[in-house]
RNA sequence: CGGGGUGUGGCCCAGUUGGUCUAAGGCGUCUGGUUUGGGACCAGAAGAUCGUGAGUUCAAAUCUCACCACCCCGACCA
């Protein structure tokens, strides 16, 4: 992409509404525009990472069966009293439509999965199975905090599992983690994300989160350094010592809850009478997972994890552009470049701007691609660019000829 | 929801014991020129219901009240 049609400009100066890291930056990048208080609109960069986590997200949940669905977001009433969540789901946006009729935006699924999966759901050939989506989630946050990490409009992945039994659920929520722990590897979260115990669990005795550490977290865990397990402070009166190991010294650090997963049992299925024929006859009820991971937080905490003082440093696998190429008052050669590495299946935001070469570096910086290529009369006087790593301080000079195989 | 704070051109802000404020500066924008490897320089120009509404006063960005928005701490977070 041109960088002269990109509509959104980069901005010098902090926000003066926004306090966290990931909000500042990528509000001065132009990654994401703030519409309200934990409400953000994502731009063409931003957009850009987000599709990217989605898809990393979406290829995992895929590989242990996932189906990806839609479901509605506007969300009957009567939906939520079977559970007696329109009460007591204090988050949830209500809102009536014509003949008062009164609607909740989904802040979470099971009140449409369950009675959804019932209608397929007749026998225990039919079962297990998952279905997920990635959709908006909307949440009437007291206070919304720290930009992408607390919203009040946000993006979800949730998945739900469905099972004749226990031991089914429980063989099916190891394989959601090894996914989980997949996909934040490859979202390069892995080395500081954390398999957490947590509360909450309404049929097992504990949730269990994922926890990136990070300062701008608002959770505190106890980590286990032996077993790359965590125990959630919620939990840390009754659970003192790592529950795999029994290690006692644990060390509290704050992190971000970048997942989520539970053992729902029969809490919705019960409700919503979903239930199936065992191989006796017999009705049996019908046996819930569900599992979240919020894309646009993740956005948000590698934002967090991944910066220095000049601006964000995205992993490769969800930057916007794989390379920022940089014209030095030499577009003819760039444009020449920049349609090469293109047509290579290069992604390349191109600088073709006439501004000065501070600006454009520090916008590099700012944006973060992991590579910045330079085309100037220093670079082009030896046939090269200068290829240098946004993580490093100093480039080389590369061939152009070699520069598509370079970046591969 | 409790406590604290902020609100002034597109952005960041000065001004707030009422009176040359007919609102200063920086960034950005526009015009012309000089520059061209780290947000360069010169000259000129445009751009403001001072969050909204009421009130006090001869006079309000400045004082009073109400409301709205945003930020921070806490509570809350299926």
């Amino acid at each position: 992409m041109r960088q002269s049609q990109l509509f959104t400009k980069t901005v010098k100066e902090l926000p003066k509404d926004e306090a966290s890291y990931n909000a500042q930056a990528l509000i001065r990048a132009g990654f994401v525009d703030k519409t309200g208080a934990g409400i953000y609109s994502y731009l063409p960069l931003g957009k850009r990472v987000l599709d990217k986590i989605c898809q990393i997200i979406r290829e995992e949940i895929d590989n242990i069966g996932g189906q990806e669905i839609l479901m509605a977001a506007l969300i009957p009433k009567e939906n939520w009293q079977a559970t007696d969540r329109w009460a007591t789901f204090d988050a949830l946006f209500r809102l009536s439509g014509n003949d008062q009729r009164e609607y909740a935006l989904g802040a979470t699924h099971e009140e449409v999965v369950t009675p959804l999966a019932g209608k397929n759901i007749f026998s225990y050939k039919d079962l297990p199975f998952g279905v997920y989506q990635i959709q908006t989630k909307f949440r009437n946050e007291k206070r919304a905090k720290a930009g992408l990490l607390r919203g009040r409009e946000f993006l979800m992945k949730d998945l739900y599992s469905f099972h004749v039994d226990e031991a089914d659920l429980d063989a099916y929520y190891e394989r959601v983690i090894q996914a989980y722990f997949k996909i934040f590897q490859r979202l390069g979260l892995g080395d500081n994300t954390y398999l957490t115990y947590a509360s909450g669990g309404s049929f097992a005795k504990y949730s269990h989160e994922f926890q990136t550490l990070a300062e701008e977290g608002e959770d505190r865990i106890h980590v286990c350094n032996q077993c790359r397990v965590a125990v959630n402070q919620e939990i840390v009166a009754e659970q003192k010592t790592c529950p795999l190991c029994g290690n006692e010294k644990l060390a509290e650090m704050k992190a971000i809850e970048v997942g989520n997963i539970f053992k729902l049992g029969t809490k919705f299925s019960a409700p919503f009478e979903v239930k199936y024929k065992d191989a006796a006859g017999r009705e049996q009820p019908v046996i819930m997972g569900c599992y979240g991971i919020g894309p646009s937080r993740a956005l948000g905490t590698i934002v967090e994890t991944y910066h220095d003082d000049r601006g964000i440093i995205w992993p490769a696998s969800v930057a916007p552009f794989r390379a920022h190429l940089v014209s030095l008052n030499e577009n003819q050669t760039a444009d020449e470049i920049y349609d090469q590495l293109t047509s290579a299946g290069s992604e390349v935001l191109y600088d073709d701007r006439d501004l000065s070469a501070g600006e454009k570096f520090a916008d590099a910086d700012l944006i973060g691609c992991p590579y910045r290529v330079v085309v100037s009369k220093k670079t082009l006087s030896q046939d090269s660019v200068e290829l240098k790593k946004r993580a490093d301080d100093k480039g080389e000079l590369v061939k152009i000829d070699a520069l598509a195989l370079k970046l591969k």
